[in-house]
DNA sequence: TTTTATTTTTAGATTTGTCTAAATTTAATT
DNA sequence: AATTAAATTTAGACAAATCTAAAAATAAAA
């Protein structure tokens, strides 16, 4: 597979996650900021390969085939975030643009290692899961922050929205996968929480909450 | 640069050092397993971009941007082959492939996030010196062990061929990095040398001596 | 159910890096 | 110095991945 094709099928495995029916050549194209030409140029070739299934109009769906090489790709992806931000002391709003480059290194032996080097962990910085080299994905149990009950207490888990902005706002409030939560008060008229992270009282927009995963 | 662009300014930088005045189209071809008019094609690119200086027929030398360039590609390939080796468990003639990919990878911040992350190692797997963040490269003071004299003790500091036979016949032999050679007798006829490393004797061939440094 | 709007595909062009085959230049040999 | 050989460059073509503009199909609205 070439660099494209990987991100192609990248692309096409994360719409899938949300549409699962078949993902639209136009959803495509705004993820990899092409047009949509390119894109039914490229599913006529993805299909041809056997990775991807594509009847005109009708959008496109992965194939056995294509699924595992996305898991794989996602896999690489997820464990050099960790190797970047774990060994090499990058923050977690950093890491993502090094990790779009490195999910292409092709070495499977290098991967696994890497794997172990990192002593095999079960999800990224952003707390999402790692496919183990099978591609099995174990899932984790989480709810948005915005959705669970007033008065109990969790721990962050991972972040819905992994945009830099988003990213640095938890940071300069401290919070931090792993951070305990506990929801003190729910604002009726827009949501806006009151909770106690580790130890602290703070407002919280619904915005915010709606990013969040607890577990 | 391209990855393209950037294997052929690594090559051409490997070639000056035996052929300062310039390098040919063919031998880069040749390196690259490509064809000279690609190259031609290429020469003028590189040479637009003030990569390298080229006269038709005349060769190729690298500019001073093209130079800098080259060492930046050079310390990434060697940072990223300890790495390999020293942290993931690679052997040293498995690394040269992978480290063909990840010497692609654009960030200058990883780079040196990884230098530091590894010690800021002066040599790579294979012995030869890695250039730091600003190019510099420390030269490592050494000799063939074909060229050196009798009944002197040295210790093996690089290896000149890199090929995989090469460094499984040193693997077999017990030979590493660090690993202290006395020269005990020369035979006139073929040069081959009888030789005492760590402590036991082994005869040499002329082909393998001239193809291990010594200091 | 027409008509309109949106989405998707086709057709043809462009760029990058490569190739083959022919022409040109430089180097080597007689 | 003339001839032959080798190296290099040019010219034209091709595949991959993209684009624009026009055509076709589907979905939405009147």
């Amino acid at each position: 597979m070439t660099i494209s094709e990987e991100n192609y099928i990248k692309v096409i495995y994360h719409l899938s996650l949300v549409s699962p029916k078949g993902v639209n050549t136009n959803a495509i194209a705004g993820m990899l900021d092409t047009k949509a030409s390119s894109v039914t140029d490229m599913m006529k070739k993805l299909s041809d390969k056997d990775l991807v299934s594509y009847q005109k109009y009708q959008g496109v769906t992965l194939t056995e085939k294509g699924f595992h090489s996305a898991k794989m790709i996602v896999r690489k992806h997820r464990l050099w975030e960790v190797f970047l931000v774990d060994k090499l002391g990058f923050s977690w709003d950093e890491v993502h643009e090094i990790a779009e480059e490195l999910e292409h290194i092709k070495s499977e032996q290098l991967i696994n290692k890497l794997d172990a080097f990192l002593g095999f962990p079960a999800a990224d910085p952003h707390g999402d899961p790692i496919p183990d080299a099978k591609g099995v994905i174990k899932k984790i149990e989480k709810q948005l922050l915005s959705e669970v009950e007033i008065n109990a207490s969790f721990h962050c888990v991972g972040v819905k929205d992994s945009s830099t902005d988003f990213l640095k706002y938890l940071d300069k409030q401290k919070i931090a996968l792993g951070s305990v939560v506990k929801v003190i008060d729910k604002e009726d008229f827009d949501d806006t929480l009151t909770v106690e992270i580790d130890g602290k009282r703070l407002t919280i927009s619904n915005k915010i909450a709606n990013n969040l995963y607890v577990q």
